[in-house]
Parts: structure tokens; sequence; C-alpha cells
DNA sequence: AATTTGTTTTACCAATTGGTAAAAACCCTA
DNA sequence: TAGGGTTTTTACCAATTGGTAAAACAAATT
């Protein structure tokens, strides 16, 4: 009872302090904030943010961690449909977007932190995300094995998914210019969905496929 | 002769600075750099350098200003080849990569600032970029209207067009490390560069193409 | 009620930030 | 070689940076 009631206090701050901190950085990247930004925006002292995470690094750390849990728990929709590629893919690509529709924070600071090329999460990259990502490429090469789809450089197809259904995340603001709105809503996110899943069962899936489905 | 060679010093010193500014911020983004590291980097010192750009935020712009520029110059290939839809995606992918390729940093400052939500440069986005894109996807409207390609929404094929060639610079360390390479070779750009080609074309173009080629 | 534990505030700190003002050095032409 | 413009250096500045130490406060246990 005693350490409960006082964690509870304590972890209701701790992730008041993580979900400021995560949209501060994504905003503005790891050095475009100060502890006291976000200090202010939480309203906490920066004192008092530091009594909860000793560093600056330490409490980016965190939030990356908790950024890379909630994009990988995006990421196995290829390995729950083991036998049919076309369903798979659909999840895969749908669940990716509404990565990007739900969690655009958690996107942006991720794409912050790899084109600085990584600095501080390399390892934690290197030894969460890519095994994630070969055990997707295995699906695809499996899949070909077994005659269900096309022979393709999954890797690169991969990073193709990533990059197609991250950007609506990521390039919201530039997206929604070209589309003439504020910001995109769903029938943008369903129109993107659409033409990329077109495109990948028209590449992945063999042959005689609906011969002239619309985009 | 005389202010010919004044300026000649000058633009010397100024077209250094603004590289390594580029570089920097692609690196760190805007926040992440000060105006100390430049000029260390540069081999000047802090004040000289605000003798040729009045503020941080001014010299940002230029860099920017410069990026757009490179960024645009990459984008005229689908009004280059009005009547040959295949051609012109093939040539309009193509160069996208190079410019991944050979601008890589340019890209980055790029992402960087759409990422933050384009603070600074929204309005040049919205002048230059805008209708630069807007302009191809009428090619691509135009194309549908002759039955040179099939019906497809341009806007969403632009966005994918520049996600899938743009992450090969803003993420290529990632994807190096998906490749398991220290830096990503001509044989990885040729490769995504067929993937590409090959799922983009098989989503635009009319029916029959070559049935079976192989990824 | 006293004490222990956990949390927040106050008071600092040295280093770095973007930026200014003026002096000094440099360079070319008269 | 003197003078005038251009460039660089020196000397500052107030504000902000990430971080420490300790005091004050609050809460719960004895």
């Amino acid at each position: 009872m005693r350490s409960v009631k006082v964690s509870v206090a304590r972890e209701k701050l701790e992730q008041d302090i993580l979900a400021v901190a995560k949209r501060l950085f994504a905003q503005r990247g790891y050095g475009g904030v100060s502890l006291d930004h976000i200090a202010k925006a939480v309203g906490a002292s920066k004192q008092n943010l530091l009594y909860y995470f000793p560093s600056k690094e330490e409490l980016y750390r965190r939030v990356l961690h908790g950024v890379l849990d909630v994009w990988l728990s995006y990421m196995d929709a290829l390995s729950q449909r083991p036998d049919d590629p076309e369903q798979a893919i659909r999840e895969y690509i749908a669940g990716k977007l509404r990565f990007s529709r739900e969690h655009p924070d958690d996107s942006r600071v991720y794409a912050n932190e790899v084109i600085s090329g990584a600095p501080i999460f390399a390892t934690e990259i290197a030894e969460r995300v890519i095994p994630a990502l070969q055990a997707d490429v295995a699906i695809f090469n499996r899949w070909a094995e077994r005659g269900l789809c096309r022979q393709v450089d999954g890797r690169h197809l991969m990073v193709l998914l990533w990059a197609s259904t991250q950007v609506y995340a990521d390039w919201s603001s530039q997206i929604s210019l070209v589309l003439g709105k504020k910001e995109l809503g769903d029938d943008d996110f369903a129109a993107a969905e659409a033409l990329i899943v077109d495109m990948v069962l028209r590449t992945v899936l063999l042959a005689p496929q609906r011969p002239e489905a619309p985009v």
C-alpha cells in the first residue's frame, strides 16, 4: 500500500515529463530543447526534473526507448499471417500507417535520431530493430521459396515500406501543403494506404492479379 | 579588377561557411549547432562568421535556400519527357536517388526542417516546392487523360517517390545497418532504383507489362 | 510526537549561448 | 607611402545552458 501510492504519484509525473519531452524533442530535436523548456511545459522546475532523470541525455534515452517500444509493436504484422502474404502485407502497411497517424511524435523523434546518424541509439537499434527487420525479410524469403510470392529484395522492400508509411508522420506538414489541407485526415491516410498496398501487391504477388483495379 | 579580387576571397569564405554549416545542421539540427561550432569547424572566429552573416537564423536561412535550389534542380525530370511516361519516371527516380547519393546533407537539412514543421521555411516551401510538385502531378494527370498511363493519385504517388528515394540519404545510417555494411555503395543504390522503378511502373503503366520481370 | 523516507525548492555554479562595439590589421589604389 | 575601404581580432555582454548541494517541505511508519 505504502510504496504503491507513492510510486503512483511519482509514476504520473515521470510519465508526464516523458510525454512532454517526447513532443518537444520531436519538434526541435535533442539540441533544440533545453531542460528548462521541458520543465516549464510540464509545470515543474528544472531541478525537479533532474530528480527524476539524472541528466538530459538520460531523459532523451528514456524517451527514445519508449519510442522504440511503440515502433516495434507495429512491426510484427508479417509474422502473424505466415501463410497469407497478401493479407500480411495489407495488415503491415495498415499498421505502419496507423502508427504514423497515432504516434507522429514517436515517429519524428525516431527520425531525428536516425538522421543524426543515431549517435546515442545505434546500439539499441542494432540490437532491437535490425533483428525484427531481418525476421521480416526472412518471412519474405520463405514465401518466395514456397512459391507464395515473387522473389524480391526483402531488405529494400522493407526500407520502402518504412519510408512510404512514416513519411505521413514525419513530413505531414509538407504533405498537408501538397494536399492543400490544414492537416491530414482519415481520407488521406486511406488514399495513401490504397496506393501503397496496390503498389506493393502488384510487385510482390505472383502474376495474375486483379488485372486493372483502380488505384 | 579591384572589387573582383576582394569579392573572390569573400565569396570563398562565405561558401566555406555555408558548406560547413550545412554539414553540421544536417547532423545535429538547427538547435544542436552553435555559431562557435561552425566557426571552429571552418577555422574562423565566431565574430568573423557574424561579419558575413548577420545572425544564426540568417545563416540557416541561407543554407536552406541553397538546399532548396539543389533539391528543386533534381525535380524537373518529369517535364523533360512529356510524351514518354516510362522513361520520364525512370529518370525521375534515378535523379532523386542521385540527389540522395550526391547531396545527403542537403537532404537531411531539408528533412530536419520539414520534420520540425518548417518553422522558418514554410513560406519558401509553399512558394517554390508546392508549385513544382503540382506541375508534376499535372503531368501525371495529362498522361492519364491521353491514355498513356493509368489513373493514379499523383499527389500520393509523388509523396511515395520522395519518401522512397530520400530515405536513402536521411536514413542511410540505419539502412547500412540493415544491409550489414559500413555505408551504402553503388550496388545498393542500383538495387533501390531497380525496386522502386519496377514498383512504380507496374502501378502506373497500362496493363500488359513485361509479365514476370525479376525484381 | 518523533523519525524516517521521499519530494520539491532555493541557492548556486562554471561554461556556453547569440550578439555588439570598437580597435587593429590588412589590402589595394592613388 | 599615405589613405580608405575591407576584413579580422580583441574585449565584452546579458541570458541561458546542464548540473550540484543543501535546505525545506511533505508523507508515512514507528
